[in-house]
DNA sequence: TTGTATGCGTTATCAT
DNA sequence: ATGATAACGCATACAA
């Protein structure tokens, strides 16, 4: 059986590799470099790279990558932290982020906070001394002040997925969500000549809640009608939370004729529970979401809803970030919006 | 402003701790391990670690982990490869993973294979070099021969989620697809008393197609019942190909009374295909799927199903991992069987 | 209890 | 075109 395991196993080096093809060991550093560089290639002989090459082979030789981020001071790596991998929103986000970081040769770290404060804390702690090469982020509870502390230790590039965030090192890409949600209930009353519209938000201390909630405020109020304090409800993001505030309207009496939720998970949770209580949606209640996520399509009615172009946003995140990597020096923060847009299904 | 970015720029180091402090640059190594070790506490005079840390506070000191992990050989790092991030049924799968991680004071790396072979591939090389302490995969296209030879190379403990690969370092989580099919499928023929049972299932080179079409074919069998091929379907995970499916048996005239589809993103696919084409689940056919998503809880009818138990697969999985990484002269290989169990909902 | 010296496996700067 | 040598930041054997 093989070595396997066993304590005393080395990998091979380059050591290893240079003796077996009687070379020095930086000589195979270049021929193996010249591949990457794509400058030095003339340095070395056609006939050394050949015999580093099959000396390469034979021994099954890998880099060790530690020992080179060690001396160049890069790792080929980013990490990026998400709110929630469970929620779709996410998914094409990281796939672009992965996309773009292949195409320069990176790998990237993803990590969840499941909007959990003490671990978006934790990854800022890690990337400190992790030496990634760069950071996307959705920061949802850490504040501007707190996220600034870690950046101008961190001496790397920083790209976030936020509005909030006021740091000059610090590339942003937002959605103007305030003007989409505004635009949405307009929408919504507007459909079915509503009265009577509730609204399911976040906490204020969550970066979205207030913002959307004075869109949908604001949207209320042009349109001259008042917010009635019944049938706002908070939730957290998840489907559970919508259910829970669709029995706690039921339960209130009085129903609201249009709901605006800020996001979709909560939508459906909403749409199911006053479905099972034998309301009917839209007739009854219509429903309008935010994101656009799968589970949008597969709900019946399908869901109305304010669709983000995820992949846009992991795109050009991750492109501020590549070009922060790749320049340095560059001195100018980027702010990017990314567009929301309306998408009519059966809900509303 | 600070110096963000300049090239000249270098980070705190040791040396930097032990001048300020009056010490040497062992002894701050020194203080700073004693608090992961735990054992060399005593060995530091209570005085001198103040000054060290004082020191490290004044600094803003962290340590390299790269510097750190090429003298030690350990990258308190782990990567896991999972076959569709998007996929519901891999979350708490990847969470139950970090949660062990966390407890063990690793970081995981995950990656994503959207069911791509050179994907697969990719990750393994970069496994290879990466310095990983343990890898965590779900091979899909990797046959065993192929996955062995990686693993002969990186010298790491492999944890994978499969059936088909005999290495013996390899320790294995596995699902019994084949019997949870065979008894999904004679659950559901008795249920309706059906005839004609379709199936929705992957190309036979991905490991549970054909394991999985075994099962159905069995139990059809045991029923005596004939496996129609009219009623046989191809797709690959997604929710898309499931759709395609349900036109294709649409556009064939005859329709099956009841459907097993392999997993539950195909088989909604085929309920909301079906339904648009006018069809009444269960009535006019029956459909049961197999993951238990999240999204089998949203379609209507609510989605019948074996569930498997992610979770506890992802924890098998990490504990086994570590287990070696932790205890790397055990030497005999684990097998962990995790269960599925029927979920009786609405659509059979 | 603390300091000195060495090496982990690379890349980079000199030479030659 | 190639080889000798140093350095990246840390942990550790050994000396004191």
């Amino acid at each position: 059986m093989s070595d396997f395991r066993s304590k005393q196993f080395k990998r091979p080096t380059m050591y290893d590799v240079a003796r077996l093809a009687g070379v020095s060991q930086p000589t195979v550093s270049r021929v193996l470099s010249a591949g990457n560089a794509g400058d030095a290639s003339a340095l070395i002989s056609d006939e050394t790279t050949q015999r580093v090459l099959d000396a390469v082979n034979k021994l099954g030789y890998r880099p060790n990558v530690v020992a080179r981020s060690l001396r160049t001071r890069r790792t080929f790596t980013v990490a990026m932290l998400i709110a929630d991998l469970s929620n779709g929103f996410y998914h094409p986000m990281a796939r672009a982020v992965q996309d773009v970081a292949r195409q320069h040769n990176y790998e990237v770290l993803i990590s969840n906070s499941d909007h959990i404060y003490e671990n978006e804390r934790h990854f800022c702690d890690i990337v400190l001394g992790s030496g990634v090469d760069g950071v996307l982020m959705v920061p949802i509870h850490l504040s501007s002040d707190e996220l600034s502390q870690y950046v101008d230790r961190a001496h790397i590039p920083f790209v976030a997925l936020a509005e909030h965030i006021k740091h000059p090192h610090i590339d942003l890409v937002w959605v103007n969500d305030h003007r989409a949600t505004y635009e949405g209930t307009r929408w919504l009353i507007n459909k079915g000549s509503h009265q009577k519209v509730g609204f399911i938000g976040v906490s204020d201390d969550l970066p979205p809640g207030p913002r959307r909630f004075d869109g949908f405020t604001r949207a209320m109020n042009d349109a001259g009608l008042q917010v009635d304090p019944r049938f706002i409800k908070i939730g957290d993001f998840t489907l559970e939370s919508g259910k829970k505030a669709a029995r706690s309207l039921i339960e209130g009496g009085e129903l609201p004729t249009a709901i605006f939720a800020i996001n979709d998970l909560m939508a459906i949770g909403l749409i199911l529970t006053l479905q099972d209580a034998g309301y009917r949606v839209p007739e009854d209640v219509a429903v309008i979401g935010f994101d656009d996520i799968p589970e949008a399509s597969i709900v019946r009615p399908a869901l109305t809803t304010l669709a983000q172009n995820p992949r846009d946003i992991g795109e050009k995140m991750a492109e501020m970030l590549f070009e922060r990597i790749e320049n340095p020096n560059s001195t100018e923060r980027r702010v990017y919006e990314s567009h929301c847009h309306l998408i009519v299904r059966d809900s509303a």
